[in-house]
DNA sequence: CACACGTTT
DNA sequence: ACGTGAAACGTGTGT
């Protein structure tokens, strides 16, 4: 019997009521309506989040039969009954109701019926089909809104609500309904709706007459006829006096509420074969609404896109499959086979790790469409002629991606790479700052371009990383890369002419990648001993203190546990807890600084101190200390940051501590790698200010800055009325430097009460006055902000640009984030751009000078250099004079230097 | 993998 | 009333 029943599973049926899917989909995100435009101006929130329900719920539910039913107007049989009928409901915003036929094709080319009847909602055609369904012993699934489907539910049919957006659902049956209507039956439910009525649907029901006492009356009489069939037996009070005025309504709302079953649908059940997704057509489709993810799954499936390598258009869709890619084995004789190259090529390295100072390289290409791809595993067909001499050729253009990356991996063998003109990645990163992947597959498909599949989908990721060992899937592989390489530099440069970028690409962002890989490949001598000796040291420490924090508490537990932690402050001890995070107490210094009188606190916060050094400085450092020729070779990240500042990771070289001197002596470790050079560190003096000074316009600190004033002491000047020439007192210096430093930031009279511990009210008038002092600066706030508003981004000096989709956001807090980043980025990003040029420029000087300076490390605004004694006259003129020329500016700029033998002493 | 925390400019 | 200053990276805990 078991058997026969799984044999013989029933036929599924599942019915959509595409209506108010669309609408739940179209709320989920509204958020974001803007941020969903495809290039025709369409908004396509509600089509997205519609499309991950069929994608995500439909597909993997896999129905014998699918229907999704919409509603056909806006005039029903219900409408002739009662005019007011959802008369309350505001206009279908328009951003919505030009996706609905967007919806109906999407539907149509997911493999699924679509169907709408004049005169009839979507719920009577549902209703209609499910019930003719389970008659003829279907299992049916309805997915909705509108809780009013419940009265559908049947032995055979489920009725599925939405909860959070489209994405997850409630599964509703026969118990579930018994459960919520307090024993009622689905059938039941009109009965109830229509004693308390629907405010959405606008009926009215019983004035008076609210959810409970419905579910109350129709379990006592079933029903609402039968309930006033039975009305003269009821008590006369209030409640009856309601009901027999309500009674007309009552009828009228339960005839609204109640779901046709026999609406007159003309078609059948087999019509509704679900068929699944039409790959062809829809790729197309997504096309048209800019469904890149969506093209990037399905290319990543292996079905083919078809951007073809001919580049035409009107052949990209039609093309059932994509020309192969010309590769080159090379076998016993390797150079008789590899072409003369003279003109461009594409030309990828892949690595077996992602750290290029050290990683192993395991494939090569290079080569072009026309000439074909020259392909293979081992380098060494790189490292001689006739292939070296063209890499070292400027003439011939290559196409990469990551340029830096290339360039490091090829100095280790003693070859300078020339004419690399187009780097994917930073070109992808300038073009759109969000375009951030490490993976030329996932940047290719933002651009348009989908036959490359990423490296995760073909080596796969983590311990199962691998590089292929059949050379038909690699090669492959790599002749993807290099034809997407061939491909995509048109495409980008046109995107960056569009934004005025070309000369920030070709004169700055691609020339600064070559510094940074000769700073990363130099890198930085470390002495290790001197970290190994702070380490004991550090470790004694933390030993003794350990021990005395374990007395205090009573017993051993782990301090580097916040929950532990936690527990022992504000439960065991009882003392008060001060602020709060999402999953406990918070001990942060913030906390624990306001209770540095308890002992126990006080050790607590000296033993983070330390083992913060300990594990991140010292022991951290070391980890990364190459044997070799003990330096440490960070790795600058040029495409990540959303303001154009560069980042530095495996070492990050740009937060190592200074501001205590017992962080600070860390960099004591960091020398020389000559004993005849020392470190020189030359740094911009508050350059953001001067920045903001120059964009702004404004007088008053443009005046500061030209007259050489001390910026934060004149700010106080002005800010607290104080008169010229007489001494600024330290603590109004520290609180004008905190505005000037939040002003930067975008600050709120809450923050900067917080930041300078003084009343918000106070910190309010501090803030108006120092936009009445600074009225420049206000006017360019205001300014910049109404820019981002109307055009979506703000841009630099050097015109990098950062796109802020959320300076229309309903949301308060995360539309008050992207007014501030509005004024920040143009601050902090200009300032990127100025140390950028001076990198540069220096770099050109010390080539052009013959100098044997080599400049080591960029820390957001210094650069630190290692200087033969002899050239250190020099350095400390030519470098000032560099970096203050950079860029001319209303005010100048201002920079110091500072030598010593190590970077501690540098100083 | 997310969170809390702490370090820099 | 909301909730509250920008940009990053690394370590450790805990799920």
């Amino acid at each position: 019997m078991a058997e026969r029943e799984m044999n013989m599973a029933k036929p599924t049926l599942l019915l959509i009521d595409g209506n108010s899917l669309a609408f739940r989909a179209f709320y989920a995100m509204i958020n974001q309506v803007e941020r969903f435009v495809n290039h025709e101006g369409l908004h396509t929130n509600a089509l997205v989040a519609f499309n991950n329900f069929l994608d995500g719920i439909v597909e993997p539910f896999d129905p014998d039969y699918a229907l999704v039913a919409w509603d056909a107007g806006k005039t029903t049989f219900r409408t002739d009954k009662y005019d007011d009928y959802k008369g309350n409901r505001d206009k279908t915003p328009s951003e919505l109701s030009e996706q609905f036929p967007y919806l109906r094709e999407m539907v149509t080319l997911h493999g699924i019926y679509s169907y709408e009847l004049p005169n009839y909602e979507a719920d009577d055609i549902i209703g209609t089909t499910a019930k003719d369904a389970q008659a003829k012993g279907f299992d049916v699934t309805i997915v909705t809104g509108d809780r009013d489907m419940l009265q559908l539910v049947d032995e055979h049919i489920e009725v599925w609500i939405t909860k959070k957006g489209v994405s997850e659902l409630e599964h509703n049956d026969l118990a579930m309904v018994d459960e919520k209507y307090d024993g009622l039956t689905p059938a039941q439910i009109v009965d109830v709706k229509g004693l308390q009525g629907d405010t959405s649907d606008n009926y009215p029901g019983v004035a008076g007459i609210g959810p409970k006492t419905a579910i109350k009356l129709i379990k006592a009489y079933h029903s609402i006829p039968e309930l006033y069939e039975h009305i003269d037996e009821l008590k006369a009070n209030k409640q009856k006096e309601k009901l027999v005025n309500g009674e007309a309504d009552a009828k009228m709302s339960r005839d609204l509420a109640r779901i046709r079953t026999d609406a007159p649908v003309e078609f059948e059940l087999d019509d509704l074969k679900y068929t699944g997704p039409d790959y062809e057509n829809i790729i197309p489709f997504y096309q048209q609404l800019d469904f890149k993810q969506q093209l990037a799954k399905l290319a990543n499936q292996g079905h083919v896109l078809g951007a073809s390598i001919s580049g035409d258009a009107s052949e990209e869709t039609a093309a059932p499959s994509t020309t192969p890619v010309p590769l080159i084995r090379l076998s016993e004789d390797p150079t008789d086979l590899i072409p003369d190259y003279t003109d461009e090529i594409s030309f990828y390295v892949e690595l077996d790790d992602a750290d290029y100072h050290t990683a192993a390289p395991v494939g090569f290409i290079f080569g072009n469409e026309a000439q074909g791809y020259v392909v293979g595993r081992d380098i060494d067909v790189l490292l001689i002629d006739p292939v070296k001499t063209m890499l070292e050729n400027a003439d011939v253009k290559k196409r990469v991606f990551n340029a830096k990356a290339l360039y490091v991996l090829f100095l280790r063998y003693e070859v300078e790479l020339q004419g690399l003109e187009y780097d994917i990645l930073l070109m992808s990163y300038l073009v759109d700052t969000n375009d951030n992947s490490n993976d030329l597959g996932a940047l290719a498909q933002q651009n348009d371009y989908y036959d490359v599949q990423t490296d995760e989908a073909v080596y796969g990721k983590g311990v199962k990383f691998e590089i292929p060992e059949d050379d038909q899937i690699f090669f492959e592989h790599l002749g993807q890369k290099a034809r997407a390489l061939e491909i995509l530099p048109a495409r980008l440069l046109q995107k960056l002419d569009d934004r005025e970028q070309t000369d920030l690409y070709k004169n700055m962002e691609l020339p600064l990648s070559i510094v940074l890989a000769e700073m990363e490949a130099t890198g930085i001598k470390v002495d290790s001993q001197r970290l190994l000796m702070m380490g004991n040291d550090l470790a004694e420490r933390l030993s003794d203190l350990e021990q005395k924090i374990y007395q205090e508490a009573g017993h051993e537990f782990n301090i580097q546990s916040p929950k532990q932690l936690g527990v022992v402050l504000f439960e065991e001890m009882g003392y008060k807890p001060i602020k709060k995070t999402k999953t406990g107490y918070s001990t942060s210094v913030e906390v624990l600084e306001q209770m540095q009188d308890v002992p126990i606190v006080k050790m607590i916060l000296e033993y983070r101190q330390i083992a913060k050094i300990k594990s991140t400085y010292v022991e951290g450092l070391l980890r990364v200390v190459h044997g070799s020729d003990s330096k440490v070779h960070t790795h600058y990240i040029q495409t990540l940051t959303q303001t154009g500042r560069l980042s530095s990771t495996d070492p990050n070289l740009q937060n190592i501590p200074v501001r205590l001197e017992e962080g600070r002596l860390i960099r004591q470790a960091f020398v020389p790698s000559s004993s005849d050079c020392v470190l020189v560190s030359s740094d911009y003096s508050q350059i953001e200010l001067r920045v903001l000074a120059h964009i702004s316009g404004d007088k008053n600190m443009q005046a500061a800055f030209n007259a050489d004033e001390d910026i934060h002491a004149a700010t106080a000047r002005r800010i607290f009325n104080l008169p010229e020439g007489e001494d600024i007192d330290p603590n109004m210096r520290r609180k004008a430097k905190a505005v000037n430093f939040g002003i930067v930031y975008g600050i709120s009279d809450f923050g900067l009460a917080k930041n300078i511990g003084v009343s918000r009210k106070e910190a309010k008038e501090i803030i108006d006055t120092y936009f009445a002092e600074y009225p420049g600066i206000k006017q360019w706030s205001e300014n910049i902000i109404d820019f981002a508003r109307e055009n979506g981004y703000v841009e630099t000096m050097a015109h990098r640009r950062r796109y802020l989709p959320d300076m229309h956001a309903k949301n308060f807090n995360v539309r008050s984030f992207a007014e501030r980043t509005a004024m920040n980025t143009p601050i902090q990003g200009s300032a990127a751009d100025i140390i950028k040029i001076a990198m540069l420029n220096v770099q050109k000087a010390l080539e052009t000078e013959g100098l044997k300076t080599r400049m080591l490390l960029q820390v957001h605004d210094e650069l630190i250099f290692e200087v033969p004694k002899a050239e250190l006259e020099i350095i400390h003129e030519l470098v000032p004079k560099v970096m203050d020329s950079a860029m001319a500016l209303d005010v100048p700029l201002k920079v110091s230097s500072h030598e010593g033998a190590t970077w501690y002493d540098a100083k």
